[in-house]
Parts: structure tokens; C-alpha cells; sequence
DNA sequence: TTATAATCCTAGTATTCCGATAGGATTTAA
DNA sequence: TTAAATCCTATCGGAATACTAGGATTATAA
């Protein structure tokens, strides 16, 4: 399951990317709009700006923009930010691989490839599709 | 993450298939052989045996045994089974659907496209993958 | 300069889920 | 009748998730 947090990050990125080249959009006015609460979306605010998506104005008139261009900014970025890895096991995470406590070989793990293919599956629709591709429809 | 009830799962139907023809294997051997807490391993048995892809035989003697070809059984049932729904967000589950607390509207929802293509992408795995694959390697 | 409006930041909390365990009841082979 | 196996329900601790509280800081504008 995707995780709220993904889920609200997300739809805010969304939001921003909307308001491209107006003023900076306030919390308050994401949160309104897309059912969230708005202490909740203020963590994952400043989380997407950390990771460097986002930008931010403070004090009267402040609020978040955007720092990329949205066809610039990958979903694969995004979930790795958001959710943590692709893969749904550690083993064969590309960006956070850890070996499988319960694994004493991956060579010989009858669900290593299964998950190999799942993680490329989904790498490949996280690459194709950016920032834009979620404001297009 | 994959959970564990699913990886144990996976990994035990693999036992048993590699076993196929010969007496039921026991939960004991399996657990041995794949490090797995025997007492968690007994409820998952008994979730696979209920979802009819395997069958046991009890006392002396007893244990499971695959009731289906391996060849004819899907990841993607195991998965619905034991991991639950492909979709990561119920709004596009073709098997558990349910509205999204959050989204007013499906059709306007930003996230919905990407979510509708990552369970294709994972489908399309779950789809092809049986259990033969997971022990021809 | 002062009120107001915004982000920033840390900590805490309630709830849910996961992984595992406990303790037997039941069934069958030898 | 004994041992070995599955069957079944209940429970529990810990971790993660989804939020909440309460202010500190910063910037605008009257």
C-alpha cells in the first residue's frame, strides 16, 4: 500500500507544479484543497524541500514553489524520497540494498528473481513518468 | 516492503513443489531448512492449504503437498492471498476495490494514472510468473 | 514598529499492523 | 497407546504510520 505520506507529497507536488509561475502556494491552500491535514502536510512539505523539489518563501505572502521543472522531476525520485525503496525486499535494491536477514544465499533464493522483475517493472514506469505526466490529465 | 508472511509463504510453496511426488513434507523440515519460526510458518500453511494450493495430511507421517501443478499456479494469486492487493491504493484495485477516504473524485485524482500503470507493470509479472519459475533457477 | 501571516522544527501520541508466541485440541500411523 | 503431525484461537511486544501540539523564526505591510 502507498503510504499517506507518499499519497499527500505527491498531490502536492501536483498542486505546486498547477501553480507554476504565480505567486508561492501556502500550505493551508494545498491542504484545503486536497483533504489533508495541514500540520500533517507542513512534515511532508518540508521533507519535499529538503530533497531539493521545492522551494520556499517565508513570513506574510510566503509559501512553496517549485525548483525544478516539473518534466525534470522523475516519480522514481519522488517514491525514493517519499516511500523508500522500489523494491520490496532489500536484497535487490538498488539504492538501499541490505542483505535478507533470513537469507543465507540470494543466489539460491527462489523469490530473488521474482522481485528482480518486479522492481525493474516498476523502475521503468517510475522513470518514464515525471512531475508533468501527473498535471497533464 | 514485502512482508514476511509473504516471502515465507513464497519460499514454502517452492519447498513443496520442489518435493513434489515424494511423501508431504513437514512444516518442521521447511522451517529448518528456510530459517523460518516454525509457529509463524504454521499459520501460513494453513492460510495456503484454505486457499487451495495446498493440501495436508494430518498425524504420523503427515504434511503438505502441492494440490495444483506448479505450473498453474500464478504469483498473482499467492500474492492476493497472501499479501493482499496488487494496487497500491484500493481506488484502482480490480479485486478489492474501495473508494479513496481522501479523493473526492477518481477521475481528477493526480496520482491515479501512475497508480493504474504500476499495477499494470505488476500484473504483468504476477501474470506471467508461476510457481515453476520460482524453482527452475 | 508592530501586527500578522507564513514557514520551520522538535517532540509526542494514538492507532494499527506485523511478526512471533502460547497452549492446547485433534488426527493418524505404528 | 504413544508419538508425531496438523489444526486453531488467542495474545502480545515492538515498530511503523498518521497525525497533533506548541512554539520559534522570518518576512511583509499597515
Amino acid at each position: 500500500m502507498l503510504s499517506k505520506k507518499t499519497k499527500y507529497g505527491l498531490k502536492a507536488l501536483a498542486y505546486v507544479a498547477k501553480h507554476k509561475g504565480e505567486d508561492p502556494v501556502q500550505i493551508g491552500a494545498i491542504a484545503k484543497s486536497e483533504n489533508i491535514s495541514q500540520k500533517f502536510l507542513e512534515s511532508i512539505m518540508l521533507t519535499l524541500r529538503k530533497a531539493g523539489f521545492l522551494g520556499s518563501k517565508k513570513g506574510k505572502g510566503g509559501g512553496y514553489y517549485l525548483r525544478r521543472q516539473p518534466e525534470e522531476i522523475k516519480m522514481v525520485e519522488v517514491m525514493r524520497i517519499l516511500e523508500g525503496p522500489v523494491s520490496m525486499v532489500p536484497c535487490v535494491s538498488l539504492n538501499f540494498y541490505e542483505k535478507c536477514d533470513d537469507c543465507p544465499d540470494e543466489t539460491t533464493c527462489s523469490v530473488h528473481s521474482l522481485m528482480v522483475q518486479l522492481r525493474d517493472s516498476n523502475l521503468a514506469v517510475l522513470n518514464k513518468n515525471t512531475l508533468a505526466d501527473l498535471i497533464a490529465e
